[in-house]
DNA sequence: TACAAATAGGATAATTTTATCCGAATAAAC
DNA sequence: GTTTATTCGGATAAAATTATCCTATTTGTA
């Protein structure tokens, strides 16, 4: 029996396996939701937390948190009561920059922070992949930083990009 | 004493902010662990679990059960009993690529993950920052299998780069 | 053989992130 | 004004990651 067992403990790994790409669940549910709030409030209109939850797939309580986070860094209005929702002024759609909502929900360190996790980024006190490392955050953070709503809700618009699935 | 407290209450972000850049603290203990053991096991000299800790700042507990880890995907030897420790084989220490430490403990989601958590990246199916994303992934990805502990070892050897603080 | 110095590994705790629940506040419609 | 739909926010729970403790096992040395 001892045998049988020994060949069923195949998952070898300290942890479960992270799962994480760049960001934090939280800032890939903020993501989404803004870009569907976009896309809605580039015809006009105004979208529940309800609706939002359905179309990224992600668990309403934890979505509206997020969304209060993204209203009180005033990336995004809401509007309580009946007929309420989230929206963004329609002109400030193409100002808005993925780093502004990376920044709200996951904080600078993706900019920042060190790559193995020294307390500091130092060009004089580098780590050991310090090099390497420094291209693509400065790549990672360009995009986000030149990346805007308009463009990526036009995409969901025209059904050439998903937020589910 | 309503309004004081309020002016106390300046963090208003969800978490407690996201400090992780890339890898998890496994993962950044791993690495760093292991660059040091190739650097001494250049020498022919053997680390042991203490040293290993206190060289990287980490803690002792957790950095053995990584460590355990990565000797079980083979990419260390580990050595019990007195005067034991951990080694890499010389002659391997040039082909161990950063990727097979992140992949051991992270798993291979940072090469293959989406950016924005779809469950595949799939160029039929793309999230909105899937073009975006798939340079920046690409790079890092090249990055973690073009770079080998010899690299990383010799420059720490040098005092060119550190592994704390 | 006994002892000392290590790693291995199971159990458990602490912390952080993710997720849920519920009542309060708000605003539109009737 | 009452009802209804909705966001806000506090409290709490669940899950995952990070961290610690303790015992067993291994190995070199006296
Ligand atoms: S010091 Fe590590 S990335 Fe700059
Ligand atoms: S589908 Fe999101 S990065 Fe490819």
């Amino acid at each position: 029996m001892r045998i049988i067992l020994s060949y069923l403990k195949f998952n070898v790994s300290l942890n479960q396996q992270n799962n994480q790409f760049m960001f934090s669940k939280a800032c890939e549910y903020g993501l989404k939701a803004s870009i569907f709030i976009a896309s809605n409030s580039y015809d006009g209109e105004r979208v529940s937390l309800k609706e939002i939850a359905k179309e990224i797939n992600s668990p309403e309580a934890f979505t509206a948190k997020i969304l209060q986070d993204l209203v009180r860094h005033k990336i995004i209005n809401s509007v309580k009561g009946a007929y309420g929702g989230f929206e963004i002024p329609k002109n400030e759609i193409s100002s808005i920059k993925l780093s502004q909502i990376v920044n709200a929900i996951d904080g600078d360190s993706i900019y920042r922070g060190c790559g193995l996790g020294l307390h500091v980024c130092d060009e004089n006190h580098p780590c050991p992949v310090h090099d390497q490392f420094k291209d693509i955050r400065m790549q990672l953070k360009d995009m986000l930083q030149n990346t805007n709503l308009e463009q990526l809700a036009l995409d969901i618009k025209s059904g050439a990009s998903f937020l589910k699935l």
